[in-house]
DNA sequence: CGACTAAGAAGATCTTAGCTA
DNA sequence: TAGCTAAGATCTTCTTAGTCG
């Protein structure tokens, strides 16, 4: 599947799942509410790619990590799941993740 | 930081590593000779955006996960070391790491 | 050769004006 | 209201033609 395809279908999930139409999502990262449904639409159908920018901000408001919009559909729960833990505790969590991943299985 | 700086960024890096010529890598990619370089150079340089499709051939030569583009510094180890666990034991190991996250540290 | 830049050409998105359920 | 679409306006990238070390 091509990448703008896949980022267009996890923008999509991800907004049904917080339960907003594309007018109240365009308008929550900043889109003019007279254009705001159109372009969300455009983003989901696959017809526009949206600018870095705007994904940046439709991960913000979704509640996702940059990278759930476009890693493969087996590691979206594990980075979602890391995108919640606490900076403080992240460094030592990134670490024995590591050390699990380097040990083999 | 902006999202299409640090793929900037990230773009050299892996570039540098990979010991490619601005030229070299636009070839590789797929980018016509006569404007290979002047291209991979605006994107470092962080002049114009490269399209999603651009990014992913630029990922599969430069043999970095899509993620490790996007994700953020202290991610890019474990992107990179878990894009390299064979198919075969990817399942169970995601499902490791996962039980590692939620049981805290 | 390798890295870099400006500016017009070419191609993309964004806005407008609609439609359908 | 919510979702969707076409097409011209607008803004971006891509190509060309160069410079610099």
């Amino acid at each position: 599947m091509k990448l703008e395809t896949k980022i267009a279908n996890r923008l999509k999930e991800a907004r049904l799942e917080a339960g907003l139409s594309l007018e109240a999502l365009g308008v929550a990262v900043g889109i003019e509410e007279a254009t705001a449904k159109v372009r969300i639409h455009q983003y989901e159908a696959g017809k526009h790619a949206p600018p870095f920018s705007m994904i940046e901000r439709l991960a913000e408001v979704l509640g996702k990590p940059l990278v759930w919009f476009i890693c493969s559909e087996d590691e979206k729960s594990l980075y979602l799941n890391l995108s919640k833990v606490s900076a403080k505790d992240r460094p030592q969590l990134l670490d024995e993740l590591e050390a699990l991943l380097k040990s083999g299985l």
